[in-house]
DNA sequence: GTCACCTCTGAAAGATATTTTCGGCTCGGC
DNA sequence: GCCGAGCCGAAAATATCTTTCAGAGGTGAC
């Protein structure tokens, strides 16, 4: 399954990142190489940026296909455009990590400005079309399974109860075992959405593959498009993935990223099934209006 | 045909309009439809933008050395820099609420720009002095109670999964009753802590109360810092609220807001207990290591 | 510890794109 | 009408990019 970025414009940074995980050693160089100095790189041929980096020509092609792009000279040409882009829009960027000896004030305004960081690369990475595939079925599924564990399995929830107030059936199975149960219940025009970081959480597949083979329609919300649990996914939506710190573990951007996603496709479902969603949102409001008492004193 | 002057690429027009007069008729094809559309001709090559103009890969050749360049390949990359910089010249300046009609791109970029606007907003809003003292009753806890609902529920649940993984005692009963039994255990030197948006919710306040009255430390993390939940908060964490609309309720921006309170507690207790909280999430997470499949690639 | 297998890697062949060359062509002057 | 100057594009030559393929290196099984 493979899907291509939405925007080439994205935070090349970001999608480094991405994908740094999924590279070989040798592609990690030149990534590194041409997310280190885009201008400089922009300036080197296939040839030049292989010997700089001490690889051949081939490995530099693959990298660029990698980063999504047709080939080397379309990687090159928006190396040049982020080039140009920084050169005048200059990027204030903080960039240190949080540090154990970091005021509590100073912690506040890292940890704000990363979150900020992270959801702008997730839009920017955010593959359009995926997007409204997985809308499309969302609001025309008869119900809907959200896998996730930990942390994601926080987003599922998420995910589940906002679905479940416009008036669609979710259900986001805690349990590994109740999710292949359920999954197994799924058929064509269902939806089944896993979310998992790592891309690799076999608790997380494993249900979303038997979803797959009932022929449900089955979206992946991953931080890794390159990871198993896109196997089974016809559409995968990629979240961003920030480096990460001792403070900061990967699980707190991870997590921003993900309700970003998991926001899109929900305001996405609202706007198609309009007629059906306000209502439905109004009523649950209403519902829950006399469990708050009435002052603020 | 809108240029902008000043910048190092943004000459080209200039440049070309300088030199059309000592330009051959189909040079000048060339450098005008250059000049039209940097983007569109960025795109082609040599042949390409020569069946464009009407004219050969020798006269595009031509035409580059004259504006410049040491051959078209160097001309191409310019204008794509050049396109790049008037792309982000175009301020977005998003102004308007989601709209049932807006695309799905114009969803995540709004989406994104509002969580942002979120972030910045609570960030600034923040008081360092309440989180300070919210952190070290934290830090020193025999145990702590996280109390939410509805979407807050999920916040309190990963304020509590981060907690226990960096080795405190932490609990965040979904069941109210549950919850005020809980709570019934508490006291001094214990921690409570109530998420709510509208600082109202009944079912929240009560089980604070209760701890409060049994002498632990409690927090309210509210949006509204004048509310009900606040008679029984020791700290009071604000929230921000931004304005919400139909196809956003209020729900997805304070959880936003939440999550970030919640990060910061988080980083902050855990480098106050960094002695023990470092060695605890390495812990965590080689437990975890052996529930992802290995590849990747 | 050894073997088989699989993946990564770079050299070289193959395909494209760019640059150069070169001869035809037009156009103005005589 | 004839001549020359310079413009123009087809095609050859070159540079660059892409693909293929076989060896290197590592990994897991036995």
């Amino acid at each position: 399954m493979k899907e291509s970025f939405g925007s080439p414009g994205g935070s090349l940074a970001a999608k480094v990142r991405t994908l740094a995980p999924s590279m070989t050693r040798s592609m990690q160089r030149v990534a590194e190489a041409v997310a280190g100095d885009p201008a400089g790189c922009a300036a080197l041929t296939v040839t030049g940026l292989a010997e700089l980096t001490g690889t051949s020509e081939a490995t530099v092609v693959r990298t660029a296909r990698l980063l999504g792009y047709p080939g080397y000279r379309d990687l090159r040409l928006a190396l040049a455009g982020l080039a140009a882009q920084q050169q005048s829009g200059r990027a204030p960027a903080i960039t240190t990590d949080i540090a154990v000896d970091d005021s509590l004030a100073d912690v506040v305004t890292k940890l704000a400005y990363e979150e900020q960081q992270t959801l702008a690369d997730t839009a920017a990475g955010l593959d359009t079309a995926a997007l409204g595939a997985a809308v499309t079925a969302l609001a025309a599924a008869r119900r809907t399974d959200v896998y996730g564990l930990g942390a994601s399995g926080l987003v599922a929830q998420d995910l589940t109860q906002k679905l479940l107030r416009i008036g669609l059936i979710a259900h986001a199975p805690g349990d590994p075992h109740l999710a292949v149960t359920n999954a197994v219940q799924l058929r064509a025009g269902d939806v089944a959405i896993a979310i998992t970081h790592s891309g690799s959480t076999g608790d997380v597949i494993e249900p979303l593959r038997v979803a797959f083979e009932r022929g449900a329609t089955t979206v992946a919300i991953t931080g890794r498009p390159q990871s198993p649990v896109t196997q089974y996914a016809d559409h995968v939506l990629t979240t961003s993935t920030s480096r990460e710190s001792e403070l900061r573990p990967a699980a707190m951007s991870s997590r921003t990223s993900q309700l970003l996603v998991v926001d899109c496709l929900f305001v996405g479902v609202a706007q198609r099934t309009y007629e059906s969603a306000a209502p439905a949102l109004a009523a649950s409001y209403e519902a829950l209006a006399h469990r708050h008492r009435a002052g603020t004193r």
